[in-house]
DNA sequence: TTGAAAGCGCTAACAC
DNA sequence: GTGTTAGCGCTTTCAA
């Protein structure tokens, strides 16, 4: 980036200083303590800025004298732009944002993607801390970042990262509830689609191992809820088809709803641990011309706004609430004594896409 | 943001080098021109360096020294949140971010809400550019970043800010165009919805001086073709109603829907300058059993998500390409040697919200 | 109310 | 391949 003609080189403070017959001392306080001189002489310094096109102290000079850069730096691994295409990402970072506003930060959003190796930005960035958004144990980003000597919060994953505060949600505990409100609507037999458990791309059905190992802890937990829920009316974990889907969008979406009813057509519903597959898993079913939720229940996570529009039987997890917890919990905490770890409730929301499944409608109509 | 345990006072890199008994340059060259040691050098340097905890060369320091900040800085004159609740506005950023992205740039928001006349957010902002995106004539916050001896470019408006580089679209020929077709259908009542013109809270109807002097200058824009298009079918536009709401939401798009309506039953086609503020519209009209287009044809601006979804004849702007054209701007041009202005291609999309008025029908089907 | 001095942590010429 | 020197532009004790 090179200069255009209107930008000039710049007066500096020292140069404003001299330009005034002032020290610099006097120049600084005049931007920085304004009752530390005379108001005549402050309008004075104020007004030959104007004149000079000072444009007033150097943030980065600054910053690297006050150790303060005013800014808060957010993580997330995947494409930046992914970023305002969820729905549920989007909800963090307005609640993020609305939290820096509040203290006068900026947000630093970092490119920072899952195959990029590349670290650099991480260790580019002029920030006071980071929030860090749901990256898989491990990551390269995440290590460059606690790497980095400053506070730091993790939102939603991993959640067991040494002294670093943590904001989450009752994940397992909401799916806990949804399965069991399934159980109550009489299904036994039910298909799983769940987001990616891993950065390594793999589209189909995740044996148990894998989910075990899931380094993408709050899927993990979501399936642990359901194995849970389901369990107590026992149902056999290990016979129930979980298909996983890299691309956490409404095609694949649609796509991993497809190929888990193609392979177990038996199946009474179909549990979505996010909104957005299950919104896919509704347009497949629509294709196929399966009523929902006469022939099909479909369930999913999160509560976005297009999934409560569509009337989802689904988990609203607060995700503005937790953007705004995760900025106040790095830029409010005066002791740090300790680290801190904020969960936040979610709450089952019953909407029209699931019903007793098809043989039960038939009983309780007799 | 006090420091926690975990957060030692970090090693510097002449600590390093004191420990290692070698210069400065030597551990800055590790890290920035590895071909300037040997091979075992370096690998030394870099373990000692984990092995003390250091993070790394300063980024503020490095910035103070290189000039450079590797960072991109938005400004956006509405709550920080609001940018990612409106669509338009989502749609610019992921482009901006696709572009910084890929340049490997952080993008920093920074707050700086309307009426709050605190500038220091821009004063305080370590970057290489900015991208002002849509603010009014003479707003504060952007008299603060052409203050700054940096490298800007504006999206959408101003539209006349002296040797910066800008990027818009064909508001007025989109709208003329769509004139056009409403003319074309046999409107000629017509009733405009648009987003507010100037800063000062206003709710109403907007006279020919307040459209004429409007701060926000794409709303200038729009309507201007509108009434250009209308001017050619002879129609006097002192006489069309023009509502302006502050707030660009779907209740206020609603709401201004209602007073159009109430004050004008006669108008056979509502013409909206936002997609937001259309949904709104459709919103009244399904409220009041209007059918649309049947008793009422309703037409957008911006061709966002939700308004292709719900079917709406609009008029739609590439915002991706918007912002991914801005972020470009900003990080590609070599020579800045004069402004550059770029302006994408608006196109009109007949969707099913726009008919003959009745009256018109009824003779056609004759 | 003002100024002198010190230094934040780093990089880039240039010399060796 | 490595070291020396000279700042980048600013804030902050501390002393006057």
């Amino acid at each position: 980036m090179t200069r255009s003609p209107r930008i000039r080189r710049p007066a500096t403070l020292a140069s404003l200083a001299a330009e005034l017959g002032v020290s610099r001392t006097t120049v600084s306080n005049a931007y920085n303590r304004p009752d530390q001189l005379s108001v005549q002489l402050r309008t004075r310094v104020l007004e030959t800025a104007k004149l000079m096109g000072y444009p007033g102290p150097d943030p980065v000079a600054r910053s690297l004298r006050t150790r303060q850069a005013r800014a808060v730096g957010l993580l997330l691994t995947e494409e930046l732009s992914f970023a305002f295409r969820d729905p549920a990402a989007l909800g963090f970072l307005e609640g993020l944002a609305s939290a820096c506003e509040t203290a006068g930060q900026g947000l630093l959003l970092m490119p920072a993607s899952r195959d990029d190796p590349d670290v650099s930005t991480v260790h580019q960035a002029s920030v006071d801390g980071f929030v860090v958004y749901s990256v898989p144990e491990n990551d390269p980003h995440l290590e460059a970042v606690l790497q980095r000597p400053l506070p730091t919060v993790v939102a939603d994953q991993p959640m067991n990262v040494d002294g670093v505060d943590r904001v989450g949600v009752d994940d397992r505990g909401g799916m806990l509830t949804l399965a069991r409100h399934l159980v109550e609507l009489g299904h036994r037999r039910i298909g799983v689609l769940c987001m990616r458990l891993s950065n390594s791309r793999s589209d189909g059905y995740a044996d148990l191992e894998r989910q075990r190992t899931a380094a993408l802890q709050v899927q993990r937990e979501r399936l642990g809820g359901l194995r849970d829920g389901f369990a107590e009316a026992g149902v056999d974990w290990a016979k129930v088809p979980v298909v996983e889907r890299y691309d956490h969008t409404v095609e694949a979406g649609a796509l991993g709803a497809a190929q888990l009813l193609d392979d177990h057509p038996d199946i009474t519903a179909l549990v979505c641990t996010s909104d957005v597959l299950a919104l896919g898993a509704l347009r497949m079913a629509r294709g196929r011309d399966l009523s929902v939720p006469g022939q099909l229940s479909v369930t999913g996570f999160d509560g976005v706004p297009e999934a409560l529009r569509a009337g989802l039987t689904t988990v609203r997890q607060p995700v503005r609430d937790k953007g705004r917890t995760a900025g106040e919990l790095l830029l409010t905490r005066g002791d740090r004594t300790e680290p801190k770890s904020v969960i936040l409730p979610t709450e089952m929301l019953i909407g029209q896409t699931a019903a007793p499944p098809r043989a039960e409608r038939w009983f309780s109509g007799l």
